[in-house]
DNA sequence: TTTAGCACTCCATTTTCCTAAGTGCTACAG
DNA sequence: CTGTAGCACTTAGGAAAATGGAGTGCTAAA
């Protein structure tokens, strides 16, 4: 109060916001956040030991940046798309767990006897609790995995279990049904060969690979060898296709005020969570760090906002992990929580 | 209209309904199905040829019996639990499946490259489509699978994958650090002494077994054998647990007309989706052939009504496929779709 | 630059009113 | 005894009107 006249633009480097606008749109960001309701010149007088009616000037020039917005004309202020980026670049400054959330989370990790994945999952759990927001796990495509051995295991006379394993650990099934007419040592050859030629090969190459360096050779004998070869065929484009996902928390939305009138809106983004390949689409193109896509920033909808980043354990696996919220997001607390399993996935 | 007096209740089994009543009953269960709204005597005049007034004095009759029930005292009627069970148990027949129905699942289970769970899970799927009605695949768990075979796979030099297969073709793999100190014969020997001990062995005994038989010997000659043997535990307690689950339409539930001035009540029901303990609890002391739990006869929610059946292979899978709807569900379709999927299931 | 004051706007709630759609019951007809 | 017509009564649900209150924008003064 008394030294903005001197801090407008120096002190701070928020483009073209005085400390005290920038104080003004952080309360209302802030308090919508925790209301979801319109945020009113008034209820900010005390915070910012200002009458209303300088507010209200304030709150209509913040209004012309585009930061804020009106629901209708004589209503309180709400934060725009361009408010909530504003204060996430420029004002927001990451929250420290609550000593309870650190518990929680602490107690998941310490836990030893359970595989990394599964302490991610089961935090991402948590975090879903504790946020109220929904969840997802996504491991990463095993595209750039090789293959490092090929199996069959016979299980009935005519049914063979096949057996892919890459060199990062991942495993890929597939029972496969043949006519009786192939015998035991055609299978057999064909593991061979396969073995042989396909042993280090990129997943997402496999397919070529088998097309044109495999297919020829067996094609000549085996007699049957269009059946075993689509059997292997399948298995490799499953795998490639295959990547693991899980989501906690999918009906959380339900309770949001903001689409508590708006039956359809839920539908919409509750049926968006069965669509696997949406969700798989979350995870592309991502930078390090921790990215957040505000409203019509992402593709997956308009109304909610995604946050997400990526995980790399030691032992070189790879996932994205994202909470997906309202726009109105507590932004400052879930990129702590975020923060806080990232470094732990790296242990 | 003419013989009533004469069937009353000889020619129809049905406990103490007239044959008028049970026609009654019949199209408002199916009317209430259809439209959701509660129905008035009036609107089947035409269908039962006789006046509003007879129908209501039938309707006050059935209702005194406990099958049909009122919104408020001036409302048309709508079915109770109890007038849909003596609807199913008495009147319906199951559907014969629409030309459409049939080819849309038949391409399905006629695709031969799928496997059969795959083909079980998809056809799920459209099920699931084509009622609006949330469908469930709970792959029965492994406990009485034995296991087949026991397969390590070494990664890295203190990383090795162990494959657990049983004889109905289900696949368990665990990674496992191990430390340094441990040598490549020493595992290749554990291995050995496991196959030899535990092959045949069903699922839910092999901690035991391995705790009073491979645990001693191991112990003799491998020297870190604690390390190496807590990884094997650990790879077979997880399968025993694990249990394959799958769902579809989940949202369908939203856009029920009977719930859709209760978003609580949605909320409720669509966080029960989310917990697998309660879906899993479906699968539960399973008679033969499809059963109908009708609101509060399940467990999972009273205002819904679950219909589900066993299935199994010709190759031994067994399994669990449920459809969850509203209690006004369209049962003689649905028991036509399950009918129809099972039987395809025995191929 | 801030603030007090005032006119104005719009939402949200409540109230009232009305209609349409039902029912139950009674009394009569076959 | 069974079915029907008629009528009084009940309730949901929607439309319109009334009201209160929470906001705003703007102007003029400190």
């Amino acid at each position: 109060m008394k030294e903005h006249t001197i801090t407008k633009s120096i002190k701070e480097g928020d483009d073209m916001l005085t400390s005290r606008q920038s104080k003004l749109l952080k309360l209302i960001v802030e308090d919508y956040i925790k209301t979801a309701k319109p945020i009113s010149s008034k209820s900010l007088c005390k915070s910012l030991n200002c009458s209303s009616a300088t507010i209200r000037n304030e709150m209509g020039y913040l209004e012309e940046l585009g930061l804020l917005e009106k629901t209708h004309t004589s209503s309180g202020r709400i934060p725009s798309e361009k408010g909530y980026r504003y204060y996430v670049d420029h004002i927001m400054k990451p929250k420290e767990l609550s000593g309870d959330d650190v518990l929680k989370l602490q107690q998941i990790f310490k836990n030893h006897s359970l595989v990394l994945s599964d302490a991610i999952k089961q935090s991402m759990e948590i975090v879903s609790e504790l946020t109220n927001y929904t969840a997802i796990v996504l491991g990463k495509s095993s595209k750039d995995n090789r293959v490092s051995k090929v199996e069959v295991v016979p299980l009935e006379p005519t049914k063979l279990l096949a057996i892919v394993i890459t060199d990062k650990g991942h495993v890929e099934h597939k029972a496969m049904m043949l006519p009786e007419t192939i015998s035991k040592e055609e299978v057999t050859k064909t593991v061979e060969l396969i073995n042989k030629l396909i042993v280090g090969t990129p997943i997402d190459e496999v397919s070529a690979k088998l097309e044109f360096e495999v297919k020829p050779i067996i094609g000549k004998y085996v007699t049957q060898h269009e059946a075993l070869y689509n059997a292997f065929y399948q298995a490799f484009s499953d795998f490639a296709q295959e990547s693991k996902m899980q989501m906690a928390g999918a009906s959380k939305f339900i309770s949001l005020p903001e689409f508590s009138d708006d039956t359809e809106k839920i539908r919409e983004i509750l049926s968006k969570f069965e669509d696997k390949d949406l969700i798989q689409s979350i995870e592309k193109n991502e930078e390090d760090g921790i990215n957040i896509y505000i409203g019509s920033e992402n593709e997956f909808d308009q109304n909610v906002t995604i946050i997400k980043t990526n995980y790399e354990t030691d032992d070189g696996e790879e996932g994205t992990i994202a909470l997906i919220g309202p726009k109105r997001m507590e932004y400052d607390r879930v990129i702590g929580l975020l923060d806080f399993i990232k470094k732990h996935i790296g242990e």
